[in-house]
DNA sequence: GCATGATGCTACATTATTTGTAGCACAGGA
DNA sequence: TCCTGTGCTACAAATAATGTAGCATCATGC
């Protein structure tokens, strides 16, 4: 398993080596479309044509990329014929993020 | 300089003008160091400096950058002579964030 | 006054990443 | 067979980040 090589490698996860796991999360969250992706998911799984229509028609490129970062960092997952689908782990660090939705709605009303 | 014209102009907040601000909040937060300086402000008010060294080193350019997006945002706000800090929006928005550093314990010990 | 050091912030060339478009191989279904 | 949809890749152009240097301003010490 090439999980921590292939995600500590080429580019890594910032923070990654540093005792912080914190940092290297956020540094992963921090990436393009990433949270976005996340946010796609969480009601139900999506191919990757859905989940690129869903997320205003960004780039094959940067989505193929970041579900392989989700994938190796065990947070979402592959089901061949159904598309992609948070893990436990990523439906756990969704629940995290539903109370946003609350917020940015509070937010953009900001003067 | 061209403050508003930076985030609602050229490039702006991807998907505020969809009327969902959850996707105007999660491209705000998805841009490199945005979460990084969040989290790093969630104690104490710090300087541009401090900040930097906080985000190991990260670039000026960056971080003004994203500080500039933020303050823009009503998340952080500089207060001469004390740095930059939280705004209550800003703080009330690290208090959903919190739970994170616990998760990313866990997420960090993943086989 | 004058240097010293810290602040917020910018310039700019190099490097990395994203975008946009096109396309591949494979797997059903008609 | 010819469609259509899937996951995924190639590649050039556009955009963003990095790293280094430096600016103007303000406060302190001398």
């Amino acid at each position: 398993m090439a999980k921590q090589a292939d995600i500590a490698g080429k580019r890594g996860v910032r923070g990654s080596r540093t005792g912080r796991p914190i940092m290297a999360l956020l540094d992963l969250l921090g990436r393009r479309w990433t949270l976005r992706i996340i946010w796609e998911l969480r009601q139900e799984p999506l191919t990757s044509r859905a989940l690129r229509t869903a997320c205003d028609e960004a780039s094959p490129t940067v989505v193929q990329a970041r579900l392989s970062e989700l994938r190796e960092a065990g947070l979402v997952e592959l089901m061949p014929g159904d598309g992609y689908r948070l893990t436990l782990l990523g439906r756990e660090l969704m629940e995290r993020f539903l109370p946003l939705h609350h917020f940015a709605e509070r937010w953009s009303r900001r003067s």
